[in-house]
DNA sequence: CAGAGAAACTTAACACCGTTAAATTAACAT
DNA sequence: ATGTTAATTTAACGGTGTTAAGTTTCTCTG
């Protein structure tokens, strides 16, 4: 009873439910849970019909990391109303961490597995995008703040700051999400570790005065 | 012409040898590389006999972990001597960075991957060692700076401060391990962005006069 | 209106994987 | 000599991603 020919819209509405049934593995249980084979059967349909809308697991993993990275940017993105440049990147950063901490599973596919290398030709994503790439919205905070002279003299690349902001808070993240439950450290918490992350950070980049 | 009882010296230094292997696939190919089956094929034993020695991959990936953290604490060790507790501290940073930087594959697993989580409990390294345990290398590192009045006065936790400090630099390296092929990114050098990451948290944690 | 062709989909299979059960071999202890 | 035990192997199970080869249904043409 299965084929028929069908309209684009209809076959972009399955490419899309694959996509959410396997994000939805995914979130619940990790990369791993995302089997061909399991997707399939909570749609329905047979493990190879995947690979007409897919052409590998990997290409559904970009896919999936591609709404991902749009959802990162639509979060993100309500920060720029804030008037204050500071203000604002610190405001970025937060963000961010709710975002990692929140969606766990996502944000290791994202920024922790270095498979699924993001190539701005083959994205759908539009670089470079105030709406649609995190890490624009990054660079144009701290763009921000530095042509409003919030940094210190000898800091002349807001790319590097940038870069550099972006290590910081992804360092407590990950360490976070993929050592949290290990006995060896006795972590503090994880808010006390963003808040002095930040801290310092704002202390060694931004001007002294006043 | 298999079987024979054998000593346990000889026991242990098969034990070594499986895993000495498995590290070497590991290095070259990553977590991946390493199946039963291709290690046994090296030291021409079958699949089988691996489980002799390990309970299942995730022990034998545990006993390379172990393997390496205790590489890593020996390579920090001879940061000791620094006098100045600040050049101190910020070798033992430059150091963990090349470890991390040098041996990518094995820094993944370590640190990035969530699985193996440590238990002092089960663990053949000694915790708090300064000769084996590199988490309690920086926390030293850390807290002789501290006796020693380096921090700021609101700065009052050293394992704070310690694990800010890891997540700084775990951020930079990480991120370059597992985006540095990422072509959405105008990757500064790695060597800028660790410098930079190592001036901001000093300028950010240390005491400002002189 | 018949039939060709394409699209959607499925079943069957391949080559792997980690892991376990059962069988085999060789050394030791009695 | 015999039994026990440890070391090892072969065979197999259930799982994975993926591909080849159908099968069914639609649409389009002659």
């Amino acid at each position: 009873m299965p084929p028929k020919p069908k309209t684009e819209s209809q076959r972009q509405e399955l490419r899309t439910l694959i996509i959410d049934v396997a994000r939805e593995l995914f979130v619940a249980k990790g990369v791993e849970a995302v089997t061909m084979r399991e997707i399939a059967k909570r749609i329905n349909y047979s493990a190879t019909s995947i690979y007409h809308h897919f052409e590998d697991k990997e290409a559904l993993l970009r896919a999936i990391c591609n709404t991902d990275f749009l959802a990162l940017a639509s979060t993100l993105k309500s920060i720029f109303h804030i008037a204050d440049p500071v203000e604002r990147l610190l405001a970025l950063g937060k963000g961010y961490a709710q975002f990692a901490l929140s969606q766990p599973n996502h944000y290791r596919l994202m920024f922790m597995t270095g498979r699924v290398p993001c190539d701005p030709e083959k994205s759908s994503l539009q670089q470079n995008s105030a709406e649609q790439d995190a890490y624009y919205q990054l660079k144009s905070v701290v763009s921000q703040a530095y042509a409003a002279g919030c940094f210190r003299d000898d800091l002349i690349d807001p790319e590097l700051i940038a870069q550099t902001v972006w290590a910081g808070m992804h360092g407590v993240c990950s360490l976070q999400i993929s050592m949290a439950e290990d006995k060896w450290i006795n972590w503090r918490d994880i808010s006390a570790r963003l808040q002095l992350m930040q801290e310092v950070m704002m202390r060694g980049l931004l001007r002294e005065n006043i």
